[in-house]
DNA sequence: TAGTGGTCTAGACCACACA
DNA sequence: GTGTGGTCTAGACCACTAC
């Protein structure tokens, strides 16, 4: 990696733009999930920055978490494993608040096209071919939650049944090792709606009854949309938690 | 200038002592909300640390929404204001997303005793005296959520119904400014449930509709916990929005 | 022991607000 | 012009990891 930057003319700051430059190498996959980047006096070297204007660019891609410090062992790119699925994007937990890891069931994927509201928030153009996946989260032995998956098919060049079926770790690690698109954050939706007779028999409640619908919208690296998530909870038993600063 | 001598033999970071040391001082109402801390040069002088390692520690405290940065200005005391309501505090918007500021309707103040979520949420005893306040919330017109409040009555000494319903500002603004309680986080937990024959009265709807509830823990500066706030949403025409990265 | 990130210094200079 | 926060430098030394 060497340090070859645009400096625009403007006033943009000088860690701004090494913050950019890095993030479009991680981006375009120079460097892969799990691996280290460049120690960090060598990379202040290759951006002739000093390593105070280094770390500060580094930090900001630590505050995204696209990349992890580790003292003493190096800096990586942020990977996609069941821990980082835990923490930062299944916010469903029993009413006693105890997290524990879901387990997920395969229903249904098919080739669709894109209704209204993938469309626009996956900012394809309606009847856009998307794969359309149908999973079962069952926390504790109880089935809590329908997930109805919207991704574009050119995003998702070849991806089969087999493979979504097959993968080893959770759906975004799938998204990254097969594809290169990591999750770095997502906008979510929340209503009170009727449980459609549908969803009342997958979860195993009356239809009618409420639950909860959450419309997630995944972003990757570069701001842009990769996926719509809709699940439609019961929260009989669990409820959704958000912490806000 | 020895750094080190400050330094505590437990190995923290001078600049997290730093932090804590202006985070009590603040907590403890030094410098009032709005006011100017001293200047950056001034306080590393003071607490003998280079002007980098104080401005780390207000880094930490900015990042907390705690202080607030005006270049060529100074660093104030961060203010409850309407601004601040609705950006960080208040998450229910129309379906199309336009953030609009909440027409707030008095209901009912009383004096009441913990209940058993009351006082687990709040580090309470069951049964100790609470303040117990209802709110209707419009937005567009259109009557959208019933908040239901519980804040410990040695937390908010002599609050008064009059002075509850007269605040100039936001409720979070006379918690700051006629107590000195300044919300800083929040956490919130979501369900659907049927909408009881009394918050369907109250919000114009069918009794047994879906409804949102949002279970609210506001915590102060120090992280204690201040008020439970049950909210009942009709998610008819608006959502709970959460960014989450 | 060598190599990594983490902390800290003691400045210089820039950008912005205000009188 | 004066005073504020914002950026940047060129190091030194500490803490942790792996061999």
């Amino acid at each position: 990696m060497n340090g070859a930057m645009r400096r625009p003319l403007d006033g943009t700051p000088l860690y701004r733009v090494v913050e950019r430059t890095l993030m479009e190498r991680l981006a375009a996959g120079e460097i892969k999930p799990g691996q280290a980047i460049p120690p960090e006096r060598e990379l202040a070297a290759a951006f002739s920055v000093s390593i105070g204007t280094l770390r500060k660019a580094i930090d900001e891609l630590v505050e995204q978490r696209i990349l992890v410090r580790q003292q003493g062992k190096g800096t990586f790119v942020a990977s996609h494993d069941r821990e980082r699925l835990l923490f930062y994007f299944f916010h469903v937990v029993p009413h006693d608040g105890v997290k524990t890891y879901p387990q997920v069931e395969y229903i249904q994927f098919r080739r669709a096209v894109a209704d209204a509201e993938t469309a626009s928030r996956l900012h394809l153009s309606a009847g856009a071919p998307v794969f359309a996946i149908r999973n079962r989260l069952s926390l504790g032995g109880r089935p809590v939650l329908i997930d109805e998956i919207r991704i574009d098919v050119h995003r998702f060049p070849g991806l089969t049944a087999t493979q979504w079926k097959s993968r080893p770790s959770t759906i975004y690690n799938l998204y990254q090792e097969a594809f290169g698109v990591t999750v770095v954050r997502t906008e979510e939706r929340l209503r009170a709606e009727a449980a459609t007779s549908e969803h009342a028999r997958l979860l195993g409640i009356e239809p009618g009854q409420p639950v909860l619908t959450i419309r997630r919208t995944a972003f990757d690296m570069r701001d842009d949309p990769v996926e719509l998530r809709i699940s439609t909870v019961d929260t009989t038993h669990h409820e959704y938690f958000a912490e806000l600063l």
